[in-house]
DNA sequence: ACCCGGGCATGACACTTGTCATGCGCCGGG
DNA sequence: CCCGGCGCATGACAAGTGTCATGCCCGGGT
């Protein structure tokens, strides 16, 4: 049987090139394309027609669950395996809503990546223990859609005024979407409540 | 001559083991001992005596920068080269006052890392030119101790109360400090404030 | 047909925040 | 020595924020 083609997407071109040598050093595997852009991601895997795709959830362009659902829209054939620096409970429940068979936060041992990328290839699911069990207490985002959309306006730290302006809403309403966000998140200011959604997954960083 | 000792820290395990895979693969250099805690660095570099210390900048227990100051206080006679993710000015500043001989971030190409690494040992100062341009333009952060500590106290979305609280200070003062931070980073709000001073390396993240 | 939840809006209220003036004590440089 | 910058504080004012009640419109369930 012939090598494991593997597509990589990550970034960090330090990391990428890492991982690609780690990858490497494995006889079964074959990293057969590098990206550095999630919205590159489908034109290498047309291209080069990768068994596996391991995609980093922070990317420019298109963040990785995006260029997931993208993958698995494109029918290619290609497995996915997401990798992440940060263990977000949501993170977890959209990459496999997207269609990802695997999961892993950049902390897990490098021993076990290779493992991981074999095991998405033959089919099976990899998931985080420990992140797959935060996910099921943690359950979806309660914040509406537009609620989502104030408080992504209000990340970076402008006032109400600067987002009813942006999202063509009234400052009451603003207020109201915040409020009722702050509520459903426990928090007790604004900032707080960015803070609780960014970490719950929620709601994009940066 | 015998291959140059590298001790490699960054707290993700795949993205150590993936470094050290990549830097196994040149000949002269040789990865003798791998640590994923700042705190960690000294006694590791104390045990295998390497010639250049690979750190990442975010690391938990004691962040790479410490680490730097630390094991250049140690007097092993090892040359730094910092690693990090973020290109924030205020870093590279911190890391050379620190002792480090580099700085790269980790989007660099792969390729060059081991080049890095042999520069550093060669006695060179290995420096990203954009980030060095970034950092001169830049500046050193505007703001006095007790803004930092204020600010810092503030990042997590507390209020004015609770920063009094923490800091055992007077209301009115930390509104008069938080005031002047704001005013200093151009910003409108205090969580813009935060963002700015983040983004410039005056405040350490999360 | 009915009700309920979401989105949108207004208006009002209490509270928090940002700004400013002013004052005091401390320290270090001209 | 005196001045300027910093830390700390108070008090007052204006602006911004969080909460609540209330209302309207819409679409989806029972």
């Amino acid at each position: 049987m012939s090598a494991i083609r593997v597509l990589l997407a990550d970034d960090q071109a330090l990391v990428r090139g890492a991982l690609a040598a780690l990858l490497s050093m494995e006889p079964d595997l074959d990293v057969v394309v590098e990206v550095g852009r999630g919205d590159e991601v489908v034109a290498a895997a047309r291209e080069h027609r990768p068994d596996v795709a391991l995609l980093d959830v922070e990317m420019p362009g298109l963040d990785g669950l995006s260029a997931a659902r993208d993958l698995v829209a494109a029918r290619l054939g290609c497995r996915i395996l997401m990798v992440t620096t940060f263990g977000r409970p949501g993170y977890l429940k959209q990459a496999m809503s997207a269609g990802a068979s695997g999961f892993v936060v950049k902390d897990t041992p490098a021993k076990q990546l290779a493992d991981a990328v074999r095991r998405v290839h033959q089919g099976l699911r990899v998931v985080d223990p420990a992140l797959a069990a935060d996910s099921l207490t943690q359950g979806d985002s309660p914040l509406t859609e537009r609620e989502t959309d104030v408080l992504r306006a209000a990340r970076d730290g402008g006032t109400v005024a600067d987002v009813a302006r942006e999202l063509f809403l009234s400052e009451g309403t603003v207020r109201n979407h915040l409020s009722s966000a702050i509520g459903k998140t426990g928090a007790r200011t604004r900032a707080e409540a960015v803070r609780v959604a960014v970490e719950n997954g929620w709601l994009p960083p940066s």
